[in-house]
DNA sequence: AGCACGCCGACT
DNA sequence: GTCGGCGTGCTC
């Protein structure tokens, strides 16, 4: 009887695949990338051990086709990290190994990269190439002390220029291996500042605990100078031999932070990783990872290979681009710190907010707290946060007097300001005055957001769902009762600068949002800001993120009454760590920046921590709070898809479902998010999260309800329960 | 997820 | 008479 091998596929079925070895064809070893023939199409699988007798009936076992051996094997560590993966967040292996893998390397066809890296020859380290030619004197300065990825110089626009230095012999192709050696002579690290004392404290406790497994929570306020403690400990980790893997929210946010790196461990191999990269870019640095000294990436890096890894630095671990919110859900913080354990390697996050979830560990000791608490650069203070009384003040378009004088007075010392409001469109709601319709989502819960045309030139106003998506035209009279006066009820960030526009017509106003924000808009506005081509910047929370804005002297937030008070007591935790982060943007070093914040609650205990700038003050709060109402500190969700042929059959489901449901956890959240199949018209999705306590409770959960969900599916097309540990 | 099979209504 | 929309079932 021929050998059989198991194989996890591409595939949303929860199992392997067996198949043949062919007579005379070696077994591919675990972990190899084989080719296989599934239904009427080929697939590319992840060959995972041999097995003696299947359950399939031996005719049905199909011949496995070839190797694919232009690629290296997946390695035992990230396979036991991606079943780690398969079995927390109920997902089927397969679809985790092959999205893990860059897409490039997912398909079939040949990859070959003999060459990605640049070295100088012997030629080029005695060669001058001419005066005039600086881009090329400066690129061959570096390559003397480091050779460089293509796919960097790609990045840079500097391909051109290293065709020329190869053209003139001076520097040449090389692989992975040839390089290594070569560069070791380069100096491991350049000069760096001395520590501060408090961050010397830290450095001193948390140096002799590197060299095994552990969680370091680095809370530090906003420059204090995290990343030179990152710094120090990468450095201690690469003499070790060992590499680093430092995971960042979003490159795009933070291009300076990778050069920094680079100055510092200039005879370093530094590779990056994210979506941006171009395809084969990104297959060339996947596959040099593992041989690199530091991998800088975003959450997608989190699945390199990295067969010595010795140091994960998690830096604003508290920030929401670490959950990838479709198809794999899963937190690379949380997937970080169990390749931390499986690899016995230490794990640093690092943030200004830390999550409360990491907070709470930190105080019962699971987590080891590091706290810097001075400023290491600049010796600013911090801002003056000031409140505004909302409670009888007459607002035009939601603004204050007191704000927009702030504003104005900025504005007249040619300073520059910052206008925050965390919703974005026009006006929140469409309104009638005479029926009380308020535009309501056809397909959940939520209002349809007023959007106004961005230009006259362009599109027509529409009401959009931020929630599920579902967007219309606006009506030209009352759905309800044919009213023709329909009212812009609220204030969104388009509307705040169409008012600021009005009432300061001297000021240039930019919105940054989702809806004017390209993904790589970052650069070309920092270049704006720092040149002061704008005065203004009217924004959501995408101003709390990003570029740090060097001249704010003013920071306006207006409207944060609705999260104060909201039932989802999450929404207040992102309100106080938003708050934090923007008004530490405001100030610069020879002026202390102001803050103002408008709201009918000013007696809010949330402002006092503020006042204080008291981060862990009120997060302590926060968690006592919730230990009074019986909540654990780290809850964690289940999450029950429906899809049914139409909305009512899947609520339906989802409504028999909560009755199912044991009595312990809170059914807290009711939320359906329909989205159109693509083929199937009428197919509409439903969700219902509810919110539980540990992730053995839940798990326990989803083991009892599957029966009782199996018993209650009238018309649902496919159903899926999942712990779903993005929102803790 | 794809993809084919197979069932019923409106077209050249 | 067929084309095609969409429910159903299958993939080692």
């Amino acid at each position: 009887m021929p050998p059989i091998i198991q194989v996890a596929l591409d595939t949303p079925l929860p199992r392997l695949f067996d198949y043949r070895v062919p007579e005379g064809q070696d077994i591919p070893p675990v972990g190899a990338l084989v080719e296989v023939p599934f239904g009427r199409t080929r697939q590319i699988g992840v060959a995972l051990g041999t097995t003696d007798s299947s359950l399939i009936e031996t005719g049905k076992l199909r011949d496995l086709l070839r190797v694919l051996d232009d690629r290296p094997a997946i390695s035992a560590d990230i396979l036991r990290l991606a079943q780690f993966c398969a079995d927390y967040y109920h997902y089927p292996l397969g679809a985790i190994l092959l999205s893990s893998l860059p897409p490039r390397l997912r398909r079939a066809a040949p990859f070959t990269t003999p060459a990605p890296w640049l070295v100088v020859t012997e030629a080029g380290r005695l060669a001058a190439p001419p005066a005039r030619a600086q881009a090329q004197r400066v690129l061959l300065d570096t390559l003397k002390i480091s050779a460089q990825a293509r796919s960097a110089l790609l990045e840079k626009k500097q391909g051109r220029h290293a065709s020329t230095l190869v053209a003139a012999g001076w520097a040449g192709w090389a692989s992975w291996a040839q390089v290594a050696p070569a560069s070791r002579d380069a100096p491991a690290s350049a000069p760096h500042p001395e520590a501060t004392p408090e961050q010397q404290a830290a450095l001193d406790t948390l140096l002799p605990t590197m060299s095994c497994f552990g969680v370091h929570l680095v809370h530090g306020v906003t420059g204090c100078g995290k990343t030179e403690l990152y710094l120090r400990l990468i450095d201690h980790a690469l003499r070790a031999g060992r590499q680093c893997l430092v995971l960042i929210p979003e490159i795009a946010l933070t291009p300076q932070l990778e050069q920094h790196f680079r100055a510092r461990f200039p005879g370093r191999h530094i590779v990056t990783l994210h979506s941006g990269l171009a395809e084969k870019a990104r297959a060339e640095n996947w596959l040099a990872s593992a041989g690199c000294d530091m991998l800088i990436g975003t959450r997608l890096s989190v699945f390199a290979p990295l067969p010595r890894l010795g140091l994960i630095v998690v830096d604003e671990e508290h920030d929401g681009s670490f959950k990838q919110q479709d198809g794999l859900r899963y937190s690379a913080r949380d997937v970080a710190i169990t390749r931390g354990k499986q690899m016995n390697a230490p794990v640093v996050l690092g943030s200004a907010t830390p999550s409360l979830e990491s907070y709470a560990q930190a105080l019962n000791g699971r987590y080891q707290l590091i706290e810097l608490k001075q400023r290491a650069i600049r010796q600013a203070r911090l801002p003056d946060i000031r409140l505004i009384d909302l409670k009888h003040l007459p607002l035009d378009n939601g603004l204050s007097h007191a704000a927009v004088q702030a504003l104005a007075d900025t504005l007249a010392r040619g300073e520059q300001s910052l206008v925050f409001l965390n919703r974005r469109g026009y006006a929140p709601a469409l309104y009638c005055p005479s029926c009380a319709w308020v535009s309501p989502c056809p397909h959940c819960s939520g209002r349809l957001v007023l959007h106004r045309a961005t230009s006259p030139t362009r599109r027509a106003a529409r009401l959009k769902c931020h929630h599920c998506g579902h967007e219309t035209g606006v009506p030209a009279v009352c759905p309800g009762c044919g009213n023709p006066d329909l009212k812009a009820l609220g204030q969104g960030t388009q509307r705040v600068e169409e008012t600021l526009a009005t009432l300061l017509p001297d000021a240039r106003i930019r919105r940054i949002d989702r809806d004017t924000m390209r993904p790589r808009a970052w650069a070309e506005l920092g270049h704006a800001v720092r040149t002061r081509e704008v005065d203004i910047l009217v924004g959501t929370q995408m101003l709390a993120k990003g570029h740090d804005f060097p001249d704010m002297t003013l920071a306006v937030i207006l409207d944060t009454d609705g999260a104060l008070y909201s039932p989802d007591f999450r929404a207040t935790e992102r309100l106080f760590a938003q708050l934090m982060q923007v008004s530490g943007r405001a100030g610069r070093a020879d002026k202390p920046g102001q803050v103002l914040i408008q709201t009918a609650f000013p007696d809010h205990p949330l402002f006092r921590y503020l006042q204080r700038h008291d981060y862990a003050g009120y997060a302590r709060e926060l968690l006592k709070e919730r230990t009074q109402l019986d909540l654990p500190p780290v809850t964690r969700q289940v999450l029950l898809r429906a899809e049914a042929v139409s909305m009512d059959a899947a609520l339906a489901f989802l409504r028999r479902a909560a009755g199912c449901v044991p009595a312990r956890p809170q059914v807290s959240v009711f939320n359906p998010t329909p989205a159109p199949m693509a083929r199937v018209a009428n197919l509409e999705r439903a969700q219902l999260l509810i919110q539980s306590t540990t992730r053995q409770a839940l798990q326990g959960f989803v083991r009892d309800w599957r029966p009782a969900l199996e018993n209650i599916k009238p018309r649902i097309a496919r159903w899926s329960l999942d712990v779903d540990p993005l929102v803790f």
